[in-house]
DNA sequence: AAAAAAC
């Protein structure tokens, strides 16, 4: 990145076509021979399959339907029949679900070091806006610098992930970047990277004072997110003269304070502990060359928004144009887009697989449980786990409920019951909330029990399984949700609790279950149905008429932009929709169009390991 | 109607 040229200056037109290699996740790539590559897929496959009876809880609707298609791709196979048994408890205690075997049979989480075996087949990549730098294969092609370098072997990162392959050479333009990609695909290093080589290129640090003028500025919704994120910045930025720091409520001010006095390169922070430093003139975001926003749609919701606006727009933060601003989530809602773009100048918009999916690493499945029957369903849940012994720091459970006070209820219930759980939401105090987080990393208390404060981008390796006790009203916080397992190319599982106030959500349910090839219940489809003739059912998001298009909001909004008064910070972008696959990449070259995608990666092999830790 | 985020 070449910030100390100007940060608007820096932008170029692409040399290169870009690099089109077929593209494999980290996980796949060690000791792969043809049989191996596909076993996982196959067990996945197996596993919807023949769970479907054991599950098979199911509504009347469905009786003795047989379960509609299957978990893995394709639909050869009808699951066997599934009896309608949800009334059944007695049934139900006789055979529990038995989730031990099957997390083996998913290979889940199984050792850190294991590689599972399976396929990206389709991974969509796409890019628009003016000028792509276009992708890079490997690291050492990124040209990051000795000590970054240095620092991504020590990470056992070998090659990059789709998103990082991509927006690290964006970032390293100086362009701005609205990107999205999935749960667990490594968002974290594809915005640290550039920000640590863009610091050293300038060589100019920061010096001990009793104000910090921070070069860099990341910005997380959660506390626990900004620790996260502070972690894993340290260890890029290990042996390097880049100095991080963070800065989050709820801890002794004091201790943060210390930190930053001794200098500070990149901030990373919650906002309102943020602005509390600003308005104590510890902090001056004057020299800021890169503002970053993790969970970025989380942080123009309506809750945040005002706080990010401030921060943004109304301290000493550079303007937008004469600072960097890249933006960062697995989802992106079409309206929080359009607020982005306040923020943004003539940006790139990156979306690796598509926006708002799940990985198809995560096998989804979903239960009618009327609220009553709840507690007894994840009971029975849990004992099917417990069974197999495999209850223990390779197979962690996470509960998602609605409220603070049900977390505290069910964490209650569980412990009376037995089961070695805790929980963390926004009531408790700072430092339960990371005790309770390490008990539960530690697998001292293997089930956790959280609200939303857990859903976005928390990093906690072997989370096997993710229960949706209560589902949340929006299919986004879902995503996110069931994100924290399936990470770094580890397989996961997400079990929902559905009930009838889940109505609203049951088209936007399906139609992310159809898109991540899992089996969608005969009962749910009817629910979309019905739902979807009730208005405000589902979410108008997905759209447009390409097969991967219609993410970029100015794609679908052409008229918009031409009237819009910040038009001119779309530079040359023309509002074109073209889409490429890889047949056409030479076009791309040929006709330096403004956009790009890919509808296939294809496969490729090597033998290669790689580290899971935080991800996102 | 809920959750998160400063003291």
């Amino acid at each position: 990145m070449t910030w100390s040229d100007g940060v608007t200056e820096s932008t170029r037109r692409p040399q290169t076509r870009p690099t089109q290699l077929p593209y494999v996740p980290p996980h796949l790539r060690n000791n792969c021979n043809d049989g191996a590559f596909s076993s996982m897929p196959t067990s996945l496959n197996d596993y919807a399959v023949n769970n479907a009876n054991s599950y098979g809880f199911t509504s009347t609707t469905e009786s003795t339907q047989a379960p509609l298609g299957r978990g893995g791709r394709g639909y050869g196979h009808r699951g066997r029949g599934g009896r309608g048994r949800f009334h059944q408890t007695q049934e139900q205690e006789q055979e529990p679900y038995n989730i031990a075997s099957k997390l083996e049979e998913l290979e889940v989480n199984v050792d850190d070091e294991s590689t599972n075996f399976g396929a990206y087949e389709d991974i969509p990549v796409e890019v628009s806006g003016s000028e792509i730098p276009p992708p890079a294969s490997s690291f050492e092609e990124i040209e990051l610098g000795e000590s970054l370098n240095r620092n991504i072997k020590r990470c056992k990162y070998v090659k990059p992930t789709p998103i990082q392959r991509h927006a690290i050479p964006i970032a390293l333009a100086g362009r701005d970047l609205m990107a999205c990609a999935q749960t667990g695909s490594g968002k974290t290093a594809a915005f640290c990277f550039p920000i640590i080589h863009a610091i050293l290129e300038l060589n100019r640090f920061s010096k001990p004072g009793r104000v910090a003028f921070p070069l860099a500025l990341i910005l997380s919704p959660t506390r626990e997110l900004a620790c996260q994120i502070y972690e894993e910045a340290k260890k890029f930025a290990y042996q390097t003269r880049v100095r991080v720091a963070v800065a989050y409520g709820g801890a002794p001010i004091v201790h943060q304070l210390h930190n930053l006095e001794k200098g500070v390169d990149i901030l990373v922070a919650t906002p309102g502990r943020l602005v509390d430093m600003i308005e104590r003139a510890k902090v001056s975001l004057s020299m800021i060359r890169c503002l970053a926003l993790d969970e970025a749609d989380r942080m123009l919701d309506m809750g945040f928004e005002p706080q990010i606006r401030k921060i943004v727009q109304q301290m000493d933060m550079p303007p937008c144009g004469s600072r960097q601003t890249l933006f960062f989530s697995a989802t992106f809602p079409d309206e929080i887009q359009r607020l982005a773009s306040d923020f943004l100048s003539n940006y790139i918009f990156l979306s690796v697989g598509r926006v708002g999916s799940s990985t198809d690493l995560i096998a989804q499945r979903v239960e009618f449980v009327p609220n009553m029957d709840k507690r007894n369903h994840l009971m029975n849940l849990l004992r099917g786990q417990n069974a197999n012994g495999t209850h223990g720091k390779h197979a962690l459970t996470l509960i998602f409920v609605e409220t603070k006070r049900g977390a505290d209820a069910l964490e209650h219930w569980l412990s009376v019951n037995g089961f070695p759980a805790i929980a963390i939401h926004g009531d408790k105090v700072q430092m339960e909330r990371e005790r309770a987080l390490k008990s539960f990393k530690s697998g001292y208390t293997p089930i956790l029990v959280a609200t939303d404060v857990a859903s976005r981008g928390l990093d906690v390796p072997h989370v096997a399984h993710v229960i949706n006790f209560d589902l949340p009203k929006d299919i986004d916080d879902y995503v996110h949700r069931i994100g924290r397992t399936g990470r770094a190319g580890k397989s996961g599982l997400a079990t929902a609790f559905f009930s009838d106030q889940n109505m609203p959500l049951a088209k936007a349910l399906v139609e992310l279950l159809q898109e991540a090839n899992q089996e969608v219940p005969l009962w749910l489809n009817d629910y979309a149905k019905r739902a979807s003739n009730i208005v405000g059912g589902g979410r108008a998001r997905r759209f447009g008429g390409s097969k991967f298009g219609g993410y970029d909001f100015r794609r679908d909004a052409p008229y918009e932009i031409e009237n819009d008064p910040y038009s001119s910070t779309y530079g040359s972008f023309d509002g074109t929709t073209s889409s490429y696959d890889l047949s056409h990449a030479n076009s791309y070259a040929a006709t330096g169009v403004d956009s790009y995608s890919t509808g296939s990666y294809g496969h490729e092999f090597s033998h290669e390991t790689i580290v899971a830790s935080g991800w996102d």
